[in-house]
DNA sequence: GATTAGCGTTGGCACGACCAACGTTGTGTG
DNA sequence: CACACAACGTTGGTCGTGCCAACGCTAATC
């Protein structure tokens, strides 16, 4: 069942260094107090997510990628309702808009109806980008989750689908 | 073949807005292919517990943490030791040990045996202070697990520990 | 004794989350 | 109608984190 990882967390040793044998070469385990934080645990499984990524797409396609599906997915946006869905600030919209505007993905104009506003829409070769990132998006995908098989992936994604359900309600 | 997970993702909707009455107040949803992939919602999941953790302690204790719980379970070591434990570069956990050293949680000093390496130990205070923050981290963890129940949580938890497992050997 | 490898340190870069301020524009209210 | 008020987009800055590069030192290897 997958072991209970919680467990006592109480035995520290003090003798300086140790390594039985077996473990030399073995993968160096971190501290158990760390591996029962489910915020470090997260925050690890993020940064092997984003070295996987790296390794197919630069870095600021993540950004892109998130705005490009809003715009797929909900239509032509302002940056304020793009930032509240992505739970992004304002400001950090502002720049990967211009980003995604000066490439020709994206669309920006004010909104006739409202100045203040800028409407955001998707271009075809935005849509095409989109799918782009998607297929590298896909292929680090597989390598993070390596080591779990399907139930097992489904699983963890409902989890994590959960937990974020529960926190919802904060952009910023 | 692996794209498992990831259901259809292909169902693209056009109305600018819509906003069904019912969800007006209600959080706005991320796009789907965000949902859908793992490595986001470890991200998110992983800056939520920030927040959580900012508002208990000032947000340089968790890399405090991280190397204390290191001595603590597995005795002195030297930087670029604790360094692999943790998965950290051995850059960072320069720092990080200045910083605890300064503050007399840990004491730092030349290996008689291998001058090259800093021996790094663990002092009552560092103990104490190593308390101190996991009460703080007990705190943050629960207010991140809201919503999901016991068994859900050590599944969670079992689950993100085997995806770690799965790619223990890259340090840095 | 010379080369190679590991260690700790400094300094730099990129990125993400966040906050503060400003000018603009729409929405109220008196 | 004039006014304060709120929302928007933008710029500029801070902090924490993950990386890479380079240096001087020490130990192991040949």
């Amino acid at each position: 069942m997958l072991r209970a990882v919680n467990e006592p967390v109480n035995a520290p040793r003090s003798q300086p260094v140790d390594e039985s044998p077996d473990e030399r070469d073995a993968a160096p385990r971190p501290p158990q107090r760390l591996r029962s934080l489910v915020s470090w645990q997260a925050g690890k499984v993020s940064t092997i997510g984003a070295r996987a990524t790296a390794r197919h797409m630069p870095l600021t396609a993540r950004a892109d990628f998130a705005v490009l599906a809003a715009l797929e997915e909900f239509g032509a946006l302002s940056q304020a309702e793009l930032g509240r869905r992505l739970g992004l600030d304002r400001n950090d919209i502002s720049g990967t808009v211009t980003r995604l505007d000066a490439t020709g993905s994206v669309d920006r104009r004010a909104d006739p109806g409202d100045r203040r506003r800028n409407l955001v829409t998707l271009t075809d070769a935005g849509a095409a980008r989109l799918q782009e990132i998607q297929h590298a998006a896909d292929q680090a995908q597989a390598e993070l989750l390596t080591g779990l098989d399907q139930a097992e992936r489904r699983a963890l994604q409902a989890l994590l689908a959960k937990l974020l359900d529960a926190h919802r309600p904060e952009p910023a």
